[in-house]
DNA sequence: ATCGATGCAAAGGGTTTGCAGGAGC
DNA sequence: GCTCCTGCAAACCCTTTGCATCGAT
């Protein structure tokens, strides 16, 4: 049977960050942030719970070129900004990536699991 | 001014094989294969040279979640289906990513370089 | 009391870099 | 001959993991 999760402190606490924070968050700054309340915290437990959170479908893991993975309270697709300068992302509308799947050459012998759409530039702050 | 390019047999070598694989090699894949042809080939020269032929857009890095880079001689914004067992990852066609751009709300002052987008899923032998 | 979660520090894996020698022009 | 490029190995950075202890149930 499935593993039983228990309730935790820093679990807790890494979720609300997420939830809370709209800036696309790495561990690191998690981590950094968090520790101002929890001082004991460490990095392996919240590269820990973001993995386990991001199993359960609850956290959504970005992945960008810039070597670091960013982490995300939405889980839906959606489209990301990422300014390849200042490395801020930021969500975007407009696009209904299921809609897309629609118009792609894949046959019903591919299961899809997840849309991942990143557009890099420059933000008006960099730009 | 800009720095000069010299000729290097390893460069061409890397890129001639990028254009003939479609496979969206890893830095080590290709090094594996080019040490057949040059057996002494150092991973650093092939880092170094994909780092330089992508700055130069002559090679397309793609970013997964699996944790290293995969390289493509193809430039041009299009879409990858990647296989989240065994890792290999096509290209997919229509889809015209430039096309979405005018969906998308992004005021004239962002400034865009590149769209990158990954379906992740299971493909027919991995299903 | 059990066993999942934590903190710490060490290990891991992919990529980058310093250096001395080699090759393009 | 002047630099750029290379091979080698060490360094780097982010992330994962082993272990003893702590804490939820």
């Amino acid at each position: 049977m499935a593993k039983a999760h228990r309730y935790s402190r820093q679990r807790e606490l890494i979720y609300e960050y997420l939830e809370s924070s709209h800036e696309h968050p790495t561990a690191e700054k998690i981590y950094t942030e968090l520790r101002e309340v929890l001082p004991e915290l460490s990095l392996g437990t919240v590269y820990r719970n973001l993995k386990l959170l991001e199993e359960l479908g609850r956290v959504r893991r970005v992945t960008t070129h810039q070597g670091n993975e960013r982490y995300d309270a939405i889980c839906g697709d959606h489209v990301h900004f990422l300014c390849q300068d200042c490395g801020s992302i930021r969500d975007l509308e407009g696009v209904d990536l299921r809609q897309l799947q629609a118009q792609i050459s894949l046959g019903a012998e591919y299961q899809l699991t997840k849309m991942d759409m990143i557009i890099t530039g420059r933000c008006p702050q960099c730009g």
